[in-house]
DNA sequence: AATCGTCTGCTTTTT
DNA sequence: GCAGACGATT
């Protein structure tokens, strides 16, 4: 019997159910099918699909799973399968047991900004006089720290590891915690409590783990901690798509994955079903030069294809011209929607050229990438004061919201009311409902305080209250805090004022949905916020080009693909010869190469605009080593003097004989 | 206390 | 070339 349309070695990935499964995919072979028609078979096999947990690293590839497996299976078996990305699930695991280890379970989750913020303050408060430290410095520091599995440091000898000590007490006084926490105390919950291991490690019997080239040492425990058992895990990855090294995602862990899983069974996936084998070599050519892999050899059904043409540029200009003028050449031709095309860089500073050649020959794009809905003030307002009406200890939000409207309590009250609270070993909330301390202001300021704490207390005991609708809840508060009148009074133009609140409205009617959706609270929904920044924003069709980063482009695949700025230095990119990464940016290449469908091309130029200079520029090693019958060499002179309506009409002719041959 | 101006120093950023 | 940080100026 064939099973759900697979090929041999997708079928024995998917028949495999017992013990460690290691499954090598290359670059669009089908992973994702293979995942989602493996837990179809386990359910088929009597697995209870309560037992099955798929994690993945993006909310993204959750959600795509989710959907193809309720295509597949029983809509409410579907359902009870968890799909979720790391992260969320150690969400799911603290707000059940973090008390086991001194935090409460209303702990707030702090973002990039707000722990950039908290260290920021920790910094100034620690360092001497004659000490510096950079905020991301330390934040890099930390993090590393913790994921290596490293809670605190072991001596203070350094600014940063005394920091790092401080911060670490200091969270967990706010009752927060960050990313890398989530991780970390979910691993630090697993080992250190058997009841709790054994309460996940009963109901999870049957663990998948996508992208596993980009697990880190605490996503590697979790997974060993919750499999320690039956060791029915399944791992899907490619080490050739390993990108994420430099945010501590250890490429070991799929290389020696039988160190950590013993006798696993290994499948390898090599059948494309993406690119042409044109793509397909010249990728397969790349990757070869790099020590340390799992041998793969990637190949398709689907014939050569058009070559990958290599063009050099005169500069960056030039370059983003031709790429653009390319892609309308082939869009009119051929009559290729947009979104069949993408555009991808090493750095977001290279899309600005790009985007300016688009729109002047008025083409839509979108660019991925940016600043996101949730990093405006007025969100970030708003869901502080939503994690205050949860979490009163959390001071970081407390202090934001204090703030977020004049309301007669400045600066130098509240550094007083800090220093009260840390001296009193109590939170920002307390310190300010404190008699003890309000007495000792002045009577204006201390009236004001007590007006605001009184209007916080109510909202809290509102929000606490059962079967509270937290939308209605939060739109009240808004109106009552004086919020929104002053975000209104604080803007320059009308239409900035209508955008901000706008924006606010759109959280609230976010909010209401949510809770239409299922009963997850407040709570839930500020975790999914935190977690999710991209939730909501629908890919809507049509959208035209896309521009994309190489790294964010992985996982995606688009019909024609340039790839532009192959030069020494930018890929590989100068500071990874100090870092010593040089395999990692060939990867990133070759990420960038097997997005690819029907056509590649790569760009590379002479000279740029670097830091405001001209600069000369070097062909890419990298092209060096793809070099050969896959690729053909464009000069510019030779592009210019040679008509290129001609040769697009050639290749049109080829295509066509292709396809005709294919029928 | 806020704002303007100059200095600096440049990746990638799933959660 | 440009954003972000910090410091001097009103």
């Amino acid at each position: 019997m064939r099973l759900f349309d697979l090929n041999e070695a997708q079928e024995r990935a998917v028949r495999s159910i017992a013990g460690p499964l290691l499954i090598l995919a290359g670059a669009g072979t089908g992973k994702t099918r293979v995942i989602t028609s493996r837990v179809a078979f386990l359910i088929a096999q009597g697995f209870d699909p309560g037992c099955i947990l798929a994690l993945t690293f993006t909310n993204k590839a959750a959600g795509e799973m989710r959907e193809r497996l309720a295509r597949m299976v029983d809509k409410e078996d579907a359902k009870r399968v968890t799909m979720s990305t790391f992260h969320a699930l150690c969400v799911r695991l603290l707000r059940q047991h973090i008390d086991k280890l001194g935090y409460k379970n209303n702990f707030s989750i702090y973002d990039d900004s707000e722990q950039t913020g908290l260290l920021k303050k920790i910094i100034v408060r620690t360092a001497a006089k004659d000490e510096k430290l950079d905020a991301q410095i330390a934040k890099a520091f930390i993090s590393k720290a913790k994921n290596s599995g490293r809670a605190f440091a072991e001596n203070e000898e350094t600014l940063v590891a005394a920091v790092f000590n401080r911060y670490q007490r200091q969270l967990k006084s706010l009752n927060a915690v960050d990313f890398d926490d989530l991780l970390l105390l979910a691993v630090q919950l697993l080992k250190e409590h058997p009841e709790a291991r054994a309460h996940w490690q009963k109901k999870y019997r049957q663990i998948m783990v996508d992208e596993f080239q980009d697990t880190n040492r605490l996503q590697l425990d979790l997974v060993s901690l919750l499999a320690d058992g039956e060791r029915n895990v399944c791992v899907v990855g490619d080490d050739d798509q390993s990108i994420y090294g430099w945010r501590g995602a250890e490429a070991s862990n799929i290389l020696d994955f039988e160190r950590h899983f013993p006798n696993p069974a290994i499948v390898k996936l090599e059948q494309n079903y993406r690119s042409t084998n044109v793509i397909l070599g010249a990728a397969n050519k790349l990757i070869r030069n790099n020590p340390r892999r799992h041998p793969k050899n990637l190949w398709s059904a689907g014939g050569e294809g058009e070559k990958v043409r290599a063009v050099q540029m005169p500069d960056d200009r030039e370059e983003a011209k031709f790429v653009v003028e390319e892609i309308q050449r082939r869009q009119t031709v051929e009559g290729v929607p947009w979104e069949e095309f993408a555009v991808l860089y090493r750095m977001n500073a290279q899309s600005r050229l790009l985007e300016e050649n688009l729109r002047r020959l008025r083409i839509p794009y979108r660019l991925v990438g940016g600043k996101s809905f949730y990093d405006r003030r007025e969100i970030k307002d708003f869901l502080a004061y939503a994690a205050c009406l949860l979490n009163p200890d959390d001071d970081i939000s407390l202090l934001r919201i204090i703030q977020a409207t004049p309301r007669g309590i400045g600066e130098s009250t509240l550094d007083r009311a800090l220093e009260f609270s840390v001296r009193a070993k109590s939170s920002l909330f307390r310190a300010l409902n404190e008699p003890a301390f309000l007495d000792a202001l002045p009577s204006r300021t201390a009236g004001r305080i007590k007006d605001f704490m009184a209007l916080l207390d109510a909202y809290e005991t509102r929000a606490a209250a059962p079967l509270t609708v937290f939308s209605t809840v939060m739109t009240d508060l808004m109106l009552e805090s004086g919020f929104l009148d002053d975000l209104k009074r604080s803007c320059a133009t009308p239409e900035e004022a209508l955008n901000r609140e706008t924006n606010v409205k759109q959280m609230i009617e976010s909010l209401s949905r949510y809770e239409q959706r299922g009963n997850g609270g407040l709570q839930g929904f500020l975790d999914e916020v935190s977690l999710d920044r991209s939730r909501e924003e629908k890919e809507e069709p049509g959208a035209g080009v896309t521009l994309i980063t190489l790294h964010a482009a992985k996982g995606l695949e688009f019909r024609h693909v340039a790839l532009v700025g192959l030069e020494e230095g930018i890929l590989p990119h100068d500071r990874s010869k100090l870092e010593g990464s040089l395999d990692e940016e060939r990867r990133l290449f070759y990420v960038g190469i097997t997005r690819a469908m029907r056509t590649l091309l790569l760009t590379y130029c002479r000279g740029r605009v670097k830091f405001g200079g001209a600069a000369p520029c070097h062909p890419s090693s990298f092209l060096k080593e793809i070099a050969g019958d896959f690729v053909e060499m464009v000069s510019y002179e030779k592009l210019m003097s040679a008509p290129v309506p001609q040769e697009s009409v050639k290749s049109r002719f080829a295509q066509l004989r292709a396809a005709v041959a294919k029928m």
